[in-house]
Parts: C-alpha cells; structure tokens; sequence
DNA sequence: AGATTGAGTGTTACATGCAACAGGTAAAAT
DNA sequence: ATTTTACCTGTTGCATGTAACACTCAATCT
C-alpha cells in the first residue's frame, strides 16, 4: 500500500511557514505583514499569501486594519489575562472529560511529557514551555469534543505570543510542573471532578503570578 | 462633525450576503459553494468570493475538502451536543462575570428581550430564537471578556446551521424563556454564583432535551 | 455484465494586472 | 513658522488568465 502523495498546497506550507515566524518571535509582535514583500521574501505569488495572511487574523495571530493591512497582533497583560481566564474553564472542562475517555497509551503519553519536563526544568524554559504545551494539548484532544479542542489550542498558541510577559523564573517552572503531576494523577485515578479542580486551579495561580509579576 | 464615509468592501458584503443564506437555509447544508458560481450570481469578480468562503470556513459554517471545494456543514446529533457543552461552559462563566459588571442600560435591554420574549412565546419560533439569540449575547458582550464574547458567539451561530434537529414546540419554548427569567433575577441580584448555575443547569437541560428528543 | 479508458466540463489554486488608496516628504504658499 | 499642496512610493482590493486537478458519463475492452 503506498501512502497518497496529495502535494501541499502552497498557501498551507506559507501558513505554516509564517505561523513558525510569529511565534518563535521572527516575526516580532507589530510587525506589518506586507503581501507584495512577504510573496518576494517566500518566492510565491501574491495570491496564496495574501490567503494565508488572511487565516492567521482568523487565528488571532494577527489583526487586521482595514484598507491599511496586517499586523502581527502585540498582547497587553490585559489580553494574556483575558486568555487565561478563557483556557482555566476551556482546560478544566477538557479535564474533566479526558478523566473518563483516556486510554493506558495517553496516560503513557502524559507521563512521558512530564518525565521529560521533569527533566528538562533546570534551566531551559523554551524547552519546557514546549513540553507545557505537549501537555495540555493531550488533554484537550483526548476530551472528545473536538470543537473544545480546536478553540483551547487556539487560545494556547495565541497566548504564545505574549512572550515577555509569561515568567521563566525556575520557581515558577517548578511549580507548573507540580501541577502538572497533580493533574496527572486525578486524570490517572479517573476523578473526573478533582482533574477538574486541579486544572482550573493551576491555570488560575498561573494567571495571578503573571499578573502579580507584571505589577512590581 | 461628519461620520466618515469608508465605503464597505466588496468581500464584507459578500461575507454577510453568504452568512445570511447559510443562516437562513437559503443556503442549505451540504449545498457546495462554488466560487465562480456565486461569483456570477452576486456579480462580482472570484476574488472576494474566495475570500468570503474562507472566511466562513473559518467561522466554522462551512468545511474546506482540499482541492475539492467548499461546502456548508451539515450538523449532526453529536456535532450539536458537543457544541452545547462548550457553551454551557463559555456562557454560564460569561454569566458570572457579567453578574458583576451588567449595568442597569444592560439591565434594562435583558428585560427588554424577555419580555418582548414572552409575549411572542404563542407559536413564532422563529421570533423566539431570534430573541434567545440576543439574550445570550447581551450576555456575553457584557462579561467585559472580548475573546470569550468571540468565541461564544462563533459556536452560537454554528449551532443555528442544526436547524431540524432543534425543538420548536411550545412547551420547551416556555420551559426556556423561564430559565432566562431565572438567568436575568440572578443577574440583576448580582448573585454571580446563582447567575453561573442558572445559565450551565438551562444549556444543559436544553441539550439533554433536544437528545431525547431525536432518540425517538 | 463489469471494469477500464478517455473525452468533456467545471473547479481549484496560483499567478498577475491594475485602479484606488494611504502615508510620507518636500516644495510652495500664507 | 506653519499650513497647504503636489508628488512619490508601496499597498490593498478587486479583476482576470490559466494549468492542474476532480468528477461524470459514455464508449470501449475483458
């Protein structure tokens, strides 16, 4: 059986493409996305990146000033708040609903992600926020609502772009990662209610340290 | 002082023009969107046509198959009641917040709605979810939380493309306009917990409803 | 009959042309 | 000096051209 070749369609890979840039930061927050000059820089036509462009508003990556083009979107501490506050109950419910659905190889997939972050937390929080991400990505897609799924990584990678303002501070890290495991362990124990509780939690404590960060 | 002129965009009337059939059914789901087709019909170039698709593509009234057009989604039970459980989640903490922030012009229009509700609530079903529609918006519109706004009133919509599997007899009708009176005491009392419960206990019930409803 | 081929039709996906527009800058006018 | 005007540059928004592709259905072959 040979696999279906079905060739990318260019617009796809420049979405791809210009979703890397903005969120590993090549495209910094503000940044005008200029069609004619992105198209030079991708060696592609206008067309599919005007389209891709178009997308990543849809997305939230970016916004659009009508007649005056695309940025790339800049979050106040207003709006990562905003995101967290939207995640704590999107999170929360898809833990509750993964606590009754998850299969002994999810479970497996968890505990990886959290033996590697475990491992990782020393000093590499780029590696870390990865492996955060991985995380709660699991959870959510294993919650069987696949719209809950969609809208959560939605907001999560939105909220990749608030990069200065999230903490890296190792303290910080360590305590996610202890929250992580309390996670884990409701999930693993099948208490849909207290998987609930502790992701709802976590993400709520995460958002106060932010916000309390910001304010010194 | 003159209000600026800023002539719509073609792709903006086309966008609203394709919602509006697909919410009416003069679009019905299933029906392909074929770009020239539609093209010819509004009178206008591909272009924005193509665009406007998109759009609905990613408002989630239409599903893309890659390079095999565009058509409007066709909702299932299933497809129903996962979008019913995020909104009994994203509405019921809209509520919450709401409870705390309504002002009494926000006050003031609730009522409105209920009891222009009320008074239609005879046989118009229509009118009715006309007027549900915007009571849950006044609702979250006003949870001060502009994402969450979003994204419920994204799956609002979505879940009107379920037009046969809804239950338009007068009994359920009522049933619903008394739990929004309940919903508005709440949240005229300021009682954020109470507004929360009423609003998650009146999706849910809905939900539950409308599954048996199909189970026939 | 049932599978295969191939023509014909309509579409998608990408490329490109171009008018209208926004923003900047420098010269001209007050 | 400040406002006005004119010009220039690059972009957006819409229009259109076209190759590759997907689908249908009738003709052909096994």
């Amino acid at each position: 059986m040979l696999k279906p070749v079905a060739s990318a369609r260019v617009v796809d890979v420049v979405r791809e493409r210009l979703r890397g840039a903005i969120l590993s930061g090549e495209l910094a927050p503000g940044s005008r996305l200029s069609v004619p000059e992105l198209a030079r820089q991708l060696e592609v036509s206008r067309s599919p990146v005007r389209e891709a462009v178009l997308l990543l508003v849809g997305e939230g990556l970016a916004v659009e000033h009508s007649r005056r083009g695309v940025e790339v979107v800049n979050l106040t501490l207003t709006d990562l708040l905003e995101l967290y506050e939207l995640r704590a109950n999107l999170d929360s419910l898809a833990a509750r609903l993964a606590a009754a659905r998850m299969s002994s190889t999810d479970l497996a997939a968890l505990r990886g992600v959290l033996d590697a972050q475990g491992a990782a937390a020393i000093g590499d929080w780029r590696g870390f926020r990865e492996l955060d991400a991985r995380f709660h990505q699991i959870i959510v897609q294993t919650s069987g609502n696949g719209r809950l799924a969609r809208h959560a990584e939605l907001l999560a990678r939105e909220m990749r772009l608030a990069g200065p303002l999230h903490i890296n501070e190792s303290w910080h890290l360590k305590q996610s990662h202890e929250e992580h495991r309390e996670i884990e362990r409701a999930l693993r124990q099948r208490d849909a209610p207290a998987a609930e509780l502790a992701m709802h939690a976590h993400l709520t404590r995460v958002a106060h340290t932010v916000a309390a960060h910001q304010r010194r």
